[in-house]
DNA sequence: TCTCCAATTGAGAGCGTTCACAAGAAAATA
DNA sequence: TATTTTCTTGTGAACGCTCTCAATTGGAGA
């Protein structure tokens, strides 16, 4: 702990008498080693403190550690300002950290805007000067092709979130489509027979799968297409209650509700109890995703689980693989989860 | 867009007809460039593309353009296995990426065991690795002296957070004495006559604090020690809510709770529900955190808004100026409010 | 016009690592 | 034992920037 200040590589090949690149060689796990040197070089290392410095890593060869995980400028920013929070990036955050501290690299955020004339300048420019061993482009990120085949163009590793398209990319996904179709048979499964989705926003290709979700399995119910109405709420708490005020005024109202983000579902709380509707009894509703916030709702949201922190932590376990030389590009499908609470479940039988 | 992959300040000089130096000079825009030469670069730097590398600038200069922020890693990791989420940090990050992108800087995020044993190791080799430009410290980091003096023996400018004391670092609090006797002065306003301070950790700094604004604005009313009731709960809900459970059975209960953090404060909700208390007729609750998810309590709580992204917006900003040379070192106080909301302001008096 | 000082520009070294390659030692083969 | 082959180690260059200091330029003042 009293170490001298900086401690280089080269302090610790002169306390062993060996050369720099030996000890390289041992930092790196690189083969051809001596044991008997290895052990005498990690006894120095440990004595006089030497943590190798990243930026010197980088520049000599080429490996920065660092993985940059890509949000949506806008909306992470809307929701901040908006003093509402981002559980999912404090969930990227632990899936990331976490990870990525086990294998000794590190985790950058960065926002970057969707716009299309934007988003490739601000991410060129991200990469420029972090460098970063590999990126995670979360939506709509990853839906952006240029933004992807750019990266490969660079040769940086990427791993796209919710997507389940390519063979050149680490795709992390979970079965949205199906957990759509599971969220429509719960409610069908309790009697419902009208049902609405509060669509996030059609930039989202997850919002538009859960959407294609939703139409498959009212379909497969034999439910005529008039059963499931779709409302596109663009992820806000106040559009979605603005459509819902209306869409649940009239005789023929949607009984239970699928909303494309927990915001939506709050939406949808706040608008029965504003009409009177008793949830669950005479509103049913399932949200997606399940941020730690819908235990303290009122009642506590029944939703479909998304393995938030699990697919970037898998992204980036794969991203450092990649790095290191082996071939982890693929397809991961993570699975989802309906966790029953007290939105759904209504004690009674429809006729 | 389409620029050329890695272009180097080499390039821009080549372009421009000019040597290296005078384009770092214009980067960093330092003194003597002669105005038609600087225009002639940065025309330059914009058509090619030009981003510094990180690690080369901190390489040859010094600065890395990196701000370290430190967490307690024990509770953060804690709260995400619980699945609690940790919106401490979310705020954390809108505050610090914020004002660090403004800046050209980045924020990175670091856990850092409390165990005084571990911390200034881990921290040391965080050092090491990311030669950070600043460090930020957080409760209850922030009161280990140890931490900040081998920081300040580093010339590694350090910012303290919910911290008063010192002159040699940079201080961001707000003023946790005062919050807690206002959230006194607010029970006993409406009548409250017996309360309990859910306490934290004794670790933390801005708990002890918080206690001691606690006694003193109830001795300030004039009542006696057995008015108030400190409870060490550890910022947990499952001891909160133990300690609770007995707490408000007695006939002699507190009437009011104020909680070191709303993760207790949920508990106390959850007791009261459980023994049949009503909030806040029976029991009136004061939070001190106000995090976003506060709002879908039920019902939502009263609490004092810690100004937690600015304190590490301005930590941030600071932090940078000394980087730059400027001397920013001080303390800086931030505004709390009481925010109330539905768990105080019971509609009747008391005898 | 000449000198001198300030403003401007450039050249070379250095930061701490890894890379590519060369050299030496040990082991395997003949 | 002589000759490969394999394993181990070391050497110089390179990465892209900023630092220090030297060189050049342009005016102001003599």
């Amino acid at each position: 702990m009293t170490h001298r200040d900086k401690v280089t590589i080269e302090d610790v090949a002169r306390a062993v008498g060996v050369s720099r690149q030996t000890v390289s060689r041992v930092i790196n796990k690189g083969p051809n080693v001596k044991e008997a040197v290895r052990e005498r070089v990690e006894e120095a290392i440990a004595r006089l403190g030497y943590v190798p410095n990243l930026s010197a890593r980088r520049m000599g060869g080429g490996r920065s550690f660092l993985i940059l995980a890509v949000n949506d400028r806008q909306r992470t920013l809307e929701n901040w300002k908006a003093g509402r929070g981002n559980d999912w990036v404090d969930q990227m955050l632990y899936g990331g950290m976490t990870e990525c501290e086990k294998e000794g690299y590190h985790l950058v955020f960065e926002l970057i805007d969707t716009d299309p004339q934007l988003a490739p300048v601000q991410l060129s420019n991200s990469i420029a000067s972090l460098r970063p061993d590999g990126i995670i482009l979360t939506p709509p990120h990853s839906d952006n092709e240029e933004l992807a085949h750019m990266l490969t163009q660079r040769g940086i590793p990427c791993a796209r979130i919710g997507r389940r398209a390519g063979t050149d990319y680490v795709d992390v996904f979970m079965d949205e489509i199906g957990a759509a179709e599971e969220a429509v048979r719960h409610l069908l499964r309790e009697g419902h027979t009208k049902l609405a989705f509060l669509a996030g926003s059609p930039e989202y290709g997850t919002s538009q799968k859960r959407v294609e979700g939703f139409r498959k399995a009212l379909e497969e119910a034999g439910l005529g297409a008039d059963a499931g109405l779709v409302a596109k709420a663009n992820f806000h708490f106040d559009t979605a209650a603005s459509l819902l005020n209306d869409m649940l005024r009239g005789p023929d109202r949607p009984t239970g509700i699928i909303a494309d983000n927990d915001e939506m579902a709050f939406a949808a709380l706040h608008v029965a109890d504003k009409l009177g509707l008793d949830v669950p009894d005479e509103l049913a509703i399932v949200s997606f995703e399940d941020t730690p916030g819908v235990r303290f709702s009122v009642p506590p949201l029944t939703a479909i689980r998304q393995p938030t922190a699990e697919m970037i932590a898998s992204a980036c376990a794969s991203l450092i693989e990649i790095s290191r030389g082996k071939d982890a590009v693929g397809s991961y499908e993570l699975p989802f989860r309906l966790i029953e609470r007290d939105t759904t479940g209504a004690q009674r039988t429809r006729s």
